[in-house]
DNA sequence: AGCGGAACCTGTCGGC
DNA sequence: TGCCGACAGGTTCCGC
């Protein structure tokens, strides 16, 4: 489900509502492959911490806990959080309840079971967090950067924007929206782009993310955020899902194409 | 190094 | 109505 603008508002919206907060029970309704690692030690891990702050880093949440230790996060296909007044019992596809000191449950609800939750005492001892490339919209994304780590390298250029080892935080829906208004064709080498190709890259990267936030997100199906209410950015998509459809610049179809198992919609005619 | 394919799960949609 | 395949915003692992 979430890119990086998704898991934004999620983490914006979670911190407004939980900072102070503290949790005083975890219910787990579905362990595997959710929760990782032992139960118990998970469940006493939490139990009387106080959020302190919830961030971001590429796709993962991170919950900020007093004394000190962090909750973990990956959302993945279809992972939501839910803040709720006392339920009776666990709706649909809740996974895990973190009751909370002031009467409130935070939900973390997933239908397919893809989503991770993990605790570490230090940011350090989190493996998913080591591997990971450059935030987006920090001053590391620069066209020098790519280009050196790209140099003669074979690879597609939509592959390379999705490997989270090179930049974090995008996904397939925002990749080929990235391509389109670059007007880079989703197959060229990565190794043998330009300058001026990276810098527009970088720039739509950019823009596009920083726009789908403000919208908060995109709602295609599943994601909701922390309220339910869902994201708006979908009415600005130019070419995702629109296989067949009149490219908004030149009215030529757009063409659906797969990649590393994984859609890319495109237009022929405009991205050379 | 980097491909393709499968796997992790559940749900929806379209075709026959 | 029912069955079957394709597909879904992500990531990892395995073999070649």
């Amino acid at each position: 489900m979430p890119e990086l603008p998704e898991v934004e508002t999620v983490v914006r919206e979670l911190r407004e509502e939980i900072c102070g907060d503290a949790i005083s029970s975890v219910e787990i309704f579905r362990k595997n492959p959710i929760v990782q690692g032992d139960l118990d030690a998970f469940q006493e891990k939490l139990c009387g911490m106080t959020f302190l702050d919830v961030t971001r880093r590429a796709k993962f949440l991170i919950f900020h806990l007093q004394p000190e230790r962090y909750l973990i996060a990956h959302l993945r296909m279809t992972g939501k959080f839910i803040i709720s007044d006392p339920l009776p019992e666990p709706i649909k596809h809740n996974r895990v309840w973190f009751h909370l000191k002031s009467g409130r449950v935070m939900i973390f609800d997933d239908i397919r079971c893809f989503g991770t939750l993990e605790v570490y005492d230090k940011l350090a001892d989190s493996k998913s967090l080591i591997k990971l490339g450059i935030e987006p919209l920090s001053a590391e994304m620069n066209s020098n950067y790519f280009l050196k780590k790209m140099l003669s390298s074979k690879r597609e250029i939509k592959t390379v924007l999705l490997d989270q080892k090179i930049v974090v935080g995008l996904g397939n829906i925002y990749v080929s929206e990235i391509l389109f208004r670059s007007r880079i064709h989703p197959q060229r080498a990565a190794g043998k782009l330009l300058k001026r190709d990276w810098t527009k890259i970088i720039k739509h990267t950019q823009d596009i993310l920083e726009e789908a936030i403000k919208n908060n997100g995109t709602t295609i199906s599943d994601f909701r955020r922390v309220d339910d209410k869902t994201g708006t950015f979908q009415q600005f998509l130019q070419v995702y899902g629109k296989n067949e459809q009149a490219c908004p610049e030149c009215d030529v179809p757009i063409q659906r194409i797969v990649q590393q198992q994984r859609s890319t919609f495109f237009c022929a005619e405009c991205q050379k």
